[in-house]
DNA sequence: TTAAAGTCAATAGA
DNA sequence: TCTATTGACTTTAA
């Protein structure tokens, strides 16, 4: 499973044939490119393609994803990336014109690509536009045509004031058709983007760190003491576990091909030149995750232990590493820290000035100190931990979450995890011999590994409590 | 119903 | 002007 450039590489003829034999209209799709171009883009979602490749192929995009063998994400989005560049063709351009996907999430996608097999049917979508792209031979023309093209409506725009219909480009034609038909008015109607301070940004990272799964009551507390609405701690919760995992993904990668040198398999370390080479990891896509089942336990265990292991390297880590039970390695994340840090006046009340946002209905001086008994929540576990989310006090719960998880893997019954067991000790030790040469990149990659924990944490223990069946040992 | 996945789109920064 | 980040929202999956 762990995908040699070389599986990759097959996989990418196996799509390239698989799409080209069934429909040759892709093939000579060069010249309905025009065709493609005026596909709006934002069309989406349709049952049928919007997007150019399948213009009028046989086969949907959806049905080509499904036939995909798998495809390497990591190596597609670097090449695209090249070709982007290289030809100084703009992420907006390709997103709109060739994925159908505006440019921030373009950038987020070519920055951050998820392993195929994490890929829902359609998060594989854009990667299978991609790898057909890359494909054509005259993708970049294509592209550079559309560039033109845009750049002459514009011009004639600008000349002409006032856009009239004219449109002929997909998505700048949209785009001003909408602004051009009220301007000034749904400009008021719209909400203002909350902007979250750094402190308040801190203060919830301490939080999700204590608890990654917060009860309704502690997200209340939460939104109550930092001033914001609970939706808005709802959703930074969401957002904040969705990219951690996606953040490890990538970091498993890059760490994972920095020393792919040999048999990705091999648990051996690799040390050689690969100083850090977390070996765990590049193995982490390939069982751990893989199964649909172990969303949980996988790579973030072994990322646990590297994270442990790399505690210990404490001279890299500007003196706070003196902590207290260093050994356990999940603490690390925030020992790092300077306590004070975000706390904010007096008993951690962090009122953040809201930056662009609204003025949020300013609770005066009163609010809950400190978050009042979260002990109530009925987690035990828990409950210490999340009063001093906001007073910045290190009273983790992640040095017992360190142990929980670290036993993880060593009892579960799973095949899969067995062979994980494996390289997570190899990652270990791996993990500790390098520590010294890493830096303070390491510290932040530790602290949302570590973070990560509790998360994973939090599923197992829910998974453990659904399944009495299972044996979880924590 | 809840959480995850996938995106959008506003914005910040280069 | 382009890319990166991120709060919010929508869809999908369990």
């Amino acid at each position: 499973a762990p995908e040699s450039p070389m599986s990759s590489s097959e996989s990418v003829k196996s799509l390239t044939e698989l799409v080209q034999q069934p429909c040759p209209a892709i093939e000579t799709s060069k010249d309905g490119k025009s065709q493609e171009s005026s596909e709006p883009p934002a069309s989406e979602s349709q049952s049928t393609t919007p997007l150019p490749l399948s213009g009028h192929s046989a086969l949907s995009i959806q049905e080509l994803v499904a036939m995909s063998p798998e495809l390497d994400t990591y190596g597609i989005t670097k090449r695209v990336k090249e070709v982007l560049t290289d030809n100084n063709l703009g992420q907006r351009l390709f997103g709109e014109t060739i994925l159908g996907l505006t440019q921030g999430s373009v950038s987020d996608l070519l920055a951050r690509p998820k392993p195929w097999h994490k890929l829902s049917l359609k998060g594989r979508e854009p990667f299978v536009r991609m790898q057909l792209w890359l494909n054509d031979p005259n993708n970049v023309e294509k592209l550079m045509d559309m560039k033109r093209m845009e750049k002459k409506a514009y011009m004639k725009r600008r000349h002409s004031s006032v856009s009239d219909s004219q449109s002929c480009e997909s998505s700048s034609a949209g785009i001003d058709y909408s602004q051009g038909a009220s301007p000034q008015p749904q400009h008021q109607l719209k909400k203002p983007r909350v902007v979250l301070a750094p402190e308040e940004k801190e203060a919830l990272k301490r939080a999700y760190q204590q608890k990654p799964y917060p009860s309704p009551k502690t997200i209340e507390e939460l939104a109550t003491q930092l001033n914001l609405k609970t939706s808005t701690v709802i959703n930074w919760f969401h957002n904040y576990r969705s990219r951690i995992r996606r953040e490890l993904f990538i970091e498993e990668i890059q760490a994972g091909s920095q020393n792919q040198a040999g048999s990705s398999d091999s648990p051996s370390a690799r040390s050689g030149r690969a100083a850090h080479s977390s070996e765990g990891d590049s193995c982490d896509g390939v069982d751990a995750e893989g199964p649909p089942d172990g969303k949980a336990s996988g790579p973030e265990a072994d990322e646990f232990s590297g994270a442990a292991a790399k505690s210990q390297g404490g001279p890299a880590e500007p003196a706070s590493e003196a902590g207290e039970e260093a050994p356990r390695g999940a603490r690390p994340s925030e020992r790092a820290e300077p306590e004070s840090l975000e706390d904010t006046d007096d008993e951690g009340r962090l009122r953040a000035p809201r930056h662009g946002s609204p003025p949020a209905p300013q609770r005066p001086g009163d609010a809950p100190e400190t978050l009042p008994n979260s002990a109530t929540e009925g987690d035990a576990s828990t409950s210490a931990a999340s009063t001093s989310v906001l007073t910045g006090e290190s009273s983790y719960k992640s040095k017992e979450s360190s142990e929980k998880i670290s036993s993880v893997p060593s009892t579960s019954s799973t095949p899969a995890a067995g062979s994980q067991k494996a390289n997570s000790l190899q990652s270990l030790f791996g993990f500790s011999e390098a520590a010294s040469s890493r830096n303070t990149r390491d510290s932040s990659l530790r602290k949302k590994k570590a973070a990560n924990l509790n998360n994973i944490i939090h599923r197992l223990e829910k998974a453990a409590s659904r399944e009495e069946a299972v044996e979880w040992e924590f």
